[in-house]
DNA sequence: CTCCGGTCTA
DNA sequence: TAGACCGGAG
């Protein structure tokens, strides 16, 4: 049998709704996302832990607020302000990208999946997940937690590597249900908080 | 000390 | 499509 998709996304919704964590770099539950500090705070996650970005995130924005001044910054000062998180790739690719749509796009990131995808250092994950996030798009958001999460969620019993297409798909159903940025973020904040990569409760 | 992980590159 | 990139966690 398929599994009901908006029964789970109610689910999902509902949880969120009582149990958001709160980072800098999340809008309140009635405020408008800032597609900047989305797309800024979803490159610094790549690879490092909530606890880590928070004070560089802050720091970031505090320094270059938007991405024209970002774009303004020199290389090397982007590159000092974000030594110690690891990556350096991931920061030459943050000041390309703000560069880019700073200076292409009007300071306007694009909203659907597959443009953001075309920007440096944004790959599959980033681009569904801002398009998410910062404009509530559909898509397959999809990280290690999040396939974590859905495969238990959706009572799979295949490793997780042989279920990614099947998870794909729930996630990109999951998000189209509606209010697709919480619906990632329900995802994420349930795989650190509840179904985690050990001692699960 | 080994494992882990998004994105880029070859 | 495998390996490199880095730092944190186990």
């Amino acid at each position: 049998m398929q599994p009901d998709m908006p029964q789970i996304s109610r689910f999902l919704l509902g949880w969120y709704d009582r149990n958001r964590r709160s980072f800098p770099w999340r809008a309140g539950a009635a405020d408008a996302a800032d597609p900047y500090r989305v797309w800024l705070s979803e490159i610094m996650l790549q690879q490092t832990g909530t606890a880590t970005v928070a004070p560089y995130f802050v720091r970031f924005t505090t320094r270059w607020p938007d991405v024209h001044a970002l774009a303004a910054a020199p290389a090397d000062e982007v590159l000092r302000e974000w030594a110690g998180l690891g990556y350096y790739a991931r920061a030459r690719n943050l000041h390309k990208c703000a560069a880019l749509v700073s200076s292409q796009m009007k300071g306007e990131f694009p909203r659907d999946p597959d443009s953001l995808r075309e920007l440096p250092g944004i790959g599959p994950y980033t681009a569904a997940a801002v398009a998410a996030i910062a404009f509530d798009q559909p898509g397959p958001v999809l990280d290690g937690n999040i396939e974590r999460v859905l495969s238990r969620v959706l009572a799979l019993a295949q490793p997780l590597k042989q279920s990614r297409p099947e998870l794909r798909q729930a996630s990109q159903a999951l998000t189209a249900c509606g209010r697709a940025g919480d619906t990632a973020q329900a995802m994420m904040d349930l795989g650190a908080l509840i179904c985690r990569p050990r001692a699960p409760d």
